[in-house]
DNA sequence: TGAGCAAGTAAGCAATGTTAGCATTGCTCA
DNA sequence: TGAGCAATGCTAACATTGCTTACTTGCTCA
């Protein structure tokens, strides 16, 4: 084939430049506008080429996904050792945060498409992800567990709903402000 | 064409077998596996058939979406006009239930494949369904809305955790208990 | 009766995921 | 140094998919 540019025929560093400009396809298309061949394209390889990094499309969205949940899990860890005081409040503007600043990324870690059950490593990826808020909560005594559900699901919720455009901010509305009024609520 | 056991050139209701049988398609495979071709297949159809009936494999989903939410409405409709009496915690229930028992179908209804904002039916169907659940807390009071949202993100949030198996039961944990002990949870 | 229309079919296009086999590169070790 | 080898790239092909176009079929009704 024609070598353009003298562009090496080894690229040097397909693996991560296939994720990063893997990243910037999803923010822009979504999960389901993320083909391989599109990739490759993207990345000025041939159609085969990503396949000697990722087994197929799913190992790709499954290592994307757990790239997620480890940028995921740092802006958790960053936050729980930045200090007691209103920790967990913080950790529910964090985590609403993240996900809004990383909508198609945010979807895919929880995308059906990648059955976790079968995904060891997503599956690791996950629970370290969560590990640190289940824990903020008062550990795993009984009511521990419900507060921290309770925190959790109201957070995961609201996130959801949100990118559904399910709910919607009211004008002038603050993101940060609601989260409070809705963890404060009975 | 072979006339399989006299097979008539016309299905007759070609439109609704094949939404019942994309419903058991998507219960059984998600909706990555339910593809146009497949269900022409599955009802013993050509594989241009169904364009006669949908524009396109994202019109078949959403009108999948749609009979959810219609489902989804009625059954909180049935529960809105059954008493005043606990009628937000029965929703709550009903909710979790109906999202458990149409797993594939509840994604569906909230997958980022359908972007809603262009899609008025499917706008509509959403609105109907949460109409009811955005009134039962106080209306458009601001307080009322802090409340219904409150109550909204929790179970929500319960559900898509329990779906993506973030959460698990407990051993002889009942659902329902797990769901009142959230929502009163401060 | 036969014109017109709705609803099927057949055939084919472009794109995708995936695989098989070949080519090139750079590292390792005699 | 240089021979071999593993890693990593490429080309070519296959099966399958969504979708379109152009042809049939059979029902309805003037």
């Amino acid at each position: 084939m024609l070598a353009l540019l003298n562009a090496p025929y080894h690229h040097g560093d397909l693996r991560n430049v296939l994720l990063e400009a893997a990243l910037i396809i999803l923010a822009r298309d979504g999960a389901a506008g993320l083909g391989l061949r599109d990739l490759a394209r993207a990345v000025g390889v041939s159609p085969a080429a990503p396949y000697r990094h990722f087994n197929s499309r799913a190992a790709l969205l499954e290592a994307l996904a757990v790239t997620g949940f480890q940028r995921f899990t740092t802006a958790m860890n960053e936050l729980a050792a930045s200090g007691p005081v209103d920790r967990l409040s913080a950790m529910s503007r964090a985590y609403v945060r993240f996900a809004l600043d990383n909508a198609a990324l945010f979807r895919l870690m929880f995308s059906s498409e990648l059955k976790r059950d079968n995904r060891p490593g997503l599956r690791r990826a996950a629970d370290a992800a969560f590990g640190t808020l289940r824990q903020v909560n008062g550990g795993d005594t009984a009511t521990g567990r419900i507060a921290a559900l309770s925190a959790w699901t109201r957070v995961h919720g609201l996130v959801m709903l949100l990118l559904d455009g399910q709910i919607a901010l009211q004008p002038g509305e603050d993101i940060d402000a609601l989260i409070s009024q809705i963890s404060d609520q009975h």
